[in-house]
DNA sequence: ATGCTAACTTACCAATCGGTAAGTGGTCAA
DNA sequence: TTGACCACTTACCGATTGGTAAGTTAGCAT
């Protein structure tokens, strides 16, 4: 038998790329099972249910943002973020997976009492923006504004590239996906 | 028996209403059912599918939208965009149905080849875009990132307000509201 | 009165849903 | 060799899904 954290992980992976795609209700089980390549009960074996696997899947998802925003960790705080959000960045154009996830989290954490996972991950960022020359002056809600507009901008530009593609063509997109990066770099530049 | 197009309409709104919170997938034609009062196949007899109601849904929203884009029509087009998302974001906070009807719907249009009904929507706001002193300069390219990043600013503050409710309190999300307003007032000051 | 149509309802359907129960076969410590 | 355990499988469950078929009821033109 392989070891058990192995296959664990794989049905993981497999139920983020699933989640990010179809969202929570629009995955079931047994496609989940079928892109594994088992039964539905061995899911289950290991998440007791649908939503405790959605649960861990959100879990390990946090987990992975939190090492990637230290992986690029910078001296001054400021090119900390500026670096970050553009590999962030660069990283969701080649495979959105993640973002999207993010975001159908947070259309789902509506009305479910669903604990959100990504927390610390935002508590770290606020942290890394009160350290910048330009962030430690803002009140908190206005370190708050500053990172839900550089993660709109982002996150937005990536859900929206599918539909977006169809309307105006790969050459304009390019285009724009190019504009973003500027964006981003103009946003961090206000924390300088 | 009531006129025909109230009972539709009566329905859509229904309909509107779940799918912006629950998606295409959380949502069953019971659920809507039992919402608008009427057996299951009242809507089916309106609508001969699922996906027909969301598909006429979606083209009500992308109307409703086109119609609030005009309403507050200003001679100088800088101002009048500036007006329409002031208005939008104000809007959106006392009920975001509409904007997270947009959000499920970005997320839904990947594999699935659903004509996207807000196109005509967005090509009048590159139009106007196009004819402010900043943007008439600009590339295609350029307009479409102003607008992605106005929208996602705007988008992803009202999708995330409950989970960020939940971690932050309502006294700095009050104030990091305000802090939006002004981040869409610079945006906005761009294109002058 | 009669027939037509629009707006429904009840009854029903196969398929799929998330989840339970009861094994099966391989690994490994004693 | 045995027996416990783990990672699974097949078989099954009631509930719910989107959707069909066949009425039923009200309004209205003839």
């Amino acid at each position: 038998m392989k070891p058990s954290g192995d296959a664990k992980s794989a049905y993981i992976a497999v139920a983020t790329r699933r989640f990010a795609m179809d969202g929570f209700h629009g995955t079931s089980l047994s496609h989940l099972a079928k892109d594994a390549g088992v039964s539905k009960q061995a899911l289950l074996h290991f998440f007791k249910t649908k939503e405790a696997l959605y649960a861990e899947t959100l879990t390990v998802l946090a987990e992975r943002m939190m090492q990637d925003l230290i992986a690029c960790r910078h001296a001054e705080p400021a090119q900390w973020l500026s670096d970050y959000f553009m590999i962030l960045c660069q990283n969701a154009r080649a495979d959105p997976t993640d973002l999207r996830l993010v975001m159908h989290a947070l259309l789902d954490s509506d009305h479910n009492a669903r604990k959100w996972p990504l927390k610390p991950y935002l508590d770290k960022l606020l942290v890394i923006i009160a350290h910048t020359n330009g962030g430690h002056k803002m009140s908190t809600a206005k370190r708050i504004n500053w990172l839900l507009q550089m993660n709109g901008m982002i996150n937005y530009h990536i859900i929206s590239h599918t539909a977006m593609l169809g309307m105006y063509g790969e050459q304009v997109l390019a285009d724009t996906f190019n504009a973003l990066r500027s964006s981003i770099s103009a946003q961090a530049r206000l924390l300088e």
